[in-house]
RNA sequence: GGAGAGGUCGCCUAGUGGCCGAGGGCGCCGCACUGGAAAUGCGGUAUGGGGCAACCCAUCGAGGGUUCGAAUCCCUCCCUCUCCGCCA
């Protein structure tokens, strides 16, 4: 996760105004750009007497095949010269190795510059793009008087789903069990969601292991932003992911993709595991805010060309599957403030909660351009025999379990305490929960 | 978990202290030959950093160490394979 180098000799005055609009640090630009002088400057010397040490080297063997005494004093003294010239490098080595450090930990303190399109401003300059679905009220005159559409925590209770004590007493709080047909229902959701962007949108599924290791954490940012976040498992060194997010994008670090081979668009079924600390409280009732919860990711690498439309086409593979629900959606364009710092652009897709009467996040969809896939050095070969280049990562959910399944509830609760089962998910699971 | 073998340039492989950033084969890309192709011949074919460039530096799983000099010797770790044990 970092700006390009490159970028910062090119191009510092849009990194400036990109850190601005992020209310971070501007002048950690201008500290970067005075350290990678320094770095080379440090580098091109040590490098000039890296080569004369090794021709001395060359030297010695050459005088002693020639026939010079290995003990002798022609070879001594080139000896003594190849020591004064190792304490000459390990000095300069000392300068380097300080100023990349410190370089490259300014550069991770350097938002990605948001893409020119994206609003500037807080959370209120974030827009609503466009929406979907008629919202249904909370409240409603009904021939039966007046109906209140209750909280999906109740809905699920009354229903016995979702068994948030079971949970609570195998694990703790926020380790929700889910029972029969709740059960049924998230497996029907993940099966629906998977089908839908294999099928239909081409995607390939990837199956990947939910733990992973340090290089893997860093890779994605996890490491060192968001460690807080995560559960980790100190005796083997490994995390639980938080999302798909993590094992997926990391399929290709280190390598060099074929132009032929792009764009490559994953998705993965997955548990998430957040520890979510300090955020107890405010909306956290029932499922909305869980330490483990089940989601399917979507991850793209693709040409940098290609990103922007990239972006558009994933949003609409997590719209489709809201509409073919019936959840009435709307989709937001994060502002500068709003957004994080590794984005370039983001959507966040939110589906209305008639029982809490609340707009939930059922995924976040992001471009990061060529920052995060700067970190795991994931790149292409735009021509053949070409230089590699940095290619684009992109991810967004498709969605997120748990709070699709509260829209589910809360949307489609009858007054006799049924629930209507969204036509997709009829052929597994019936018309209705309950009733 | 125990014992053993091994990790070299896309793939296979050579290489036990200097002539090795690294040879050979395959693959791939040019060129020649051809009506076209096959076969054959010639040349090229890693990544990162620096330099206008010539070119320089680093990298032989990772990290340390020995040495004037390490792919090669020593230590630690990671991974793969085989056998044994255990097991959904």
């Amino acid at each position: 996760m970092s700006v390009g180098i490159q970028r910062l000799r090119e191009d510092a005055e849009t990194v400036r105004r990109g850190a601005i609009a992020k209310g971070e640090d501007p002048t950690l630009v201008d500290r970067a750009i005075a350290l990678d002088v320094e770095r080379r400057d440090a580098q091109g010397k040590a490098d000039a007497l890296r080569a004369e040490k090794k021709a001395t080297s060359e030297r010695i063997g050459a005088a002693i095949k020639a026939g010079a005494a290995p003990g002798g004093p022609e070879v001594a003294e080139l000896r003594a010269r190849s020591v004064e010239l190792d304490a000459r490098i390990g000095a300069l080595d000392v300068t380097v190795d300080t100023a990349a450090t410190e370089l490259d930990d300014l550069l991770l303190r350097i938002p990605n510059p948001p893409d020119p399109d994206v609003p500037v401003g807080g959370e209120e300059a974030s827009v609503i793009v466009r929406s979907w679905g008629d919202p249904l009220p909370h409240t409603e005159e009904g021939p039966g008087g007046v109906r209140i559409r209750r909280p999906h925590w109740e809905v699920a209770e009354e229903l016995g789903i979702i068994d948030l004590a079971a949970g609570a007493k195998i694990a703790g709080s926020g380790f929700p069990l889910y029972r029969g047909a709740g059960a049924a229902l998230q497996r029907a959701l993940i099966d629906f969601f998977l089908d839908v962007h294999t099928r239909e949108n081409g995607m390939t599924e990837v199956w990947p292991p939910v733990v992973v290791n340090t290089a893997s954490a860093r890779g994605t940012g996890q490491i060192p932003d968001k460690e807080d976040q995560m559960y980790v498992i100190t005796r083997d060194e490994l995390y639980l992911v938080p999302t798909a997010e993590v094992p997926v994008t990391n399929i290709h670090r280190d390598e060099i993709i074929e132009a032929d081979r792009l764009p490559i668009r994953y998705v993965a079924y997955t548990p998430c595991f957040r520890r979510e600390a300090g955020a107890a409280g405010a909306r956290t009732r029932g499922i909305l805010r869980v330490h483990q919860f089940d989601k399917v990711e979507m991850v793209c690498f693709e040409r940098p060309d290609a990103s922007g439309a990239a972006l558009e086409w994933l949003t609409a593979c997590a719209e489709t599957l809201l509409r073919r629900l019936g959840l009435a959606y709307r989709v937001k364009l994060m502002a500068t403030g709003d957004m994080g710092f590794t984005q370039a652009k983001k959507y966040d897709l939110e589906v209305w909660a008639p029982g809490v009467e609340d707009w939930l996040e059922v995924s976040s969809v992001s471009n990061f351009r060529d920052y995060q896939a700067r970190r795991m050095a994931i790149r292409w070969r735009p021509e053949p025999g070409a230089r590699p280049e940095i290619l684009h990562t992109l991810n967004g959910s498709g969605l997120a379990l748990a709070r699709v399944v509260a829209a589910i509830l809360e949307n489609g609760q009858q007054p006799d305490g049924s629930v209507v089962v969204p036509e997709p998910l009829r052929a597994r699971l019936g018309a209705r929960l309950g009733g």
